[in-house]
DNA sequence: CCTTGACCTTCGAGTAACTCGAAGGTTTAC
DNA sequence: GTAAACCTTCGAGTTACTCGAAGGTCAAGG
């Protein structure tokens, strides 16, 4: 396979593929005569696992260390599930802190349209100013 | 003021505001003699307000605008409530897509600590894969 | 045989919003 | 007079890609 191939197989984009092989998280493919990148089916398995740890916002970092230990016959159970643990916290503390903006920007934007109501001259920018620093 | 209380005024790093200043959303502030840069009392007042939109998640670039339009004389306030309201939808996806990672994260989690302690040698991977792709 | 189009290659730069370090000048206090 | 604590600019690093340029390769059609 070549690969836009083995993109298209494991639903990425080729040029992430290669971004992932400079960086270290994928190994480098064999090639053609050509010089052309070569895939096999293997492969296919192994971007979807680093798309899926992706899609879970495992950073590439984490991800690179993953792939290595399987790539040395290791189970990275450990890591993938101290990773995955992590990372929950962190999805936690950002959805507070969303939750938080959402509210503020709710407040602000229900108090400019009430004062545009009233007096259609005036400013949100007040409102933005005079809000708790 | 020199440009470490004016930071600390404002509750900003001095490197921060260099940064701001060198993308044009401060205005590059009177030197002394020597070249420091010298603040007064409204350069708190703005950079506290350029703190309060970017803690809104507001992107630079738009902080940019509304600064410009503040300095022109011109009440920014449409630009800021359309820019509040662009924002709080970008923040209402941005929570639901964490909260599925989350809700995803957890499960697979689970999943790990069932397996693991049914046979503790079997691997968490194991579930990574065979999850939905 | 030649061309056309769709691939492929590498490299460098751009994105967002900072943050840090290096190398050097200034000010203040002791 | 000198040391600490400032300040200056510039360039590079961060995260995870994405895009464009310049050029090589391959299969099909004429």
């Amino acid at each position: 396979m070549r690969i836009s191939q083995v993109a298209a197989a494991a639903g990425m984009n080729p040029a992430t593929l290669r971004y992932y092989e400079s960086v270290g998280v994928l190994p480098e493919p064999a090639r053609s005569a050509s010089g052309y990148r070569r895939y096999g089916e293997e492969d296919v398995a192994l971007i979807r696992f680093v798309r899926r740890l992706r899609a879970l916002r495992l950073p590439l970092d984490d991800i690179k260390q993953i792939v290595d230990l399987r790539r040395r016959g290791e189970a990275p159970c450990a890591v993938v599930r101290s990773a995955m643990r992590r990372e929950v916290v962190a999805v936690d503390e950002r959805i507070l802190e969303l939750t938080r903006v959402r509210t503020e920007l709710e407040t602000l934007i229900a108090e400019s349209d009430a004062v545009d109501d009233e007096w259609p001259e005036s400013c949100v920018c007040h409102v933005v100013e005079r809000s708790k620093p």
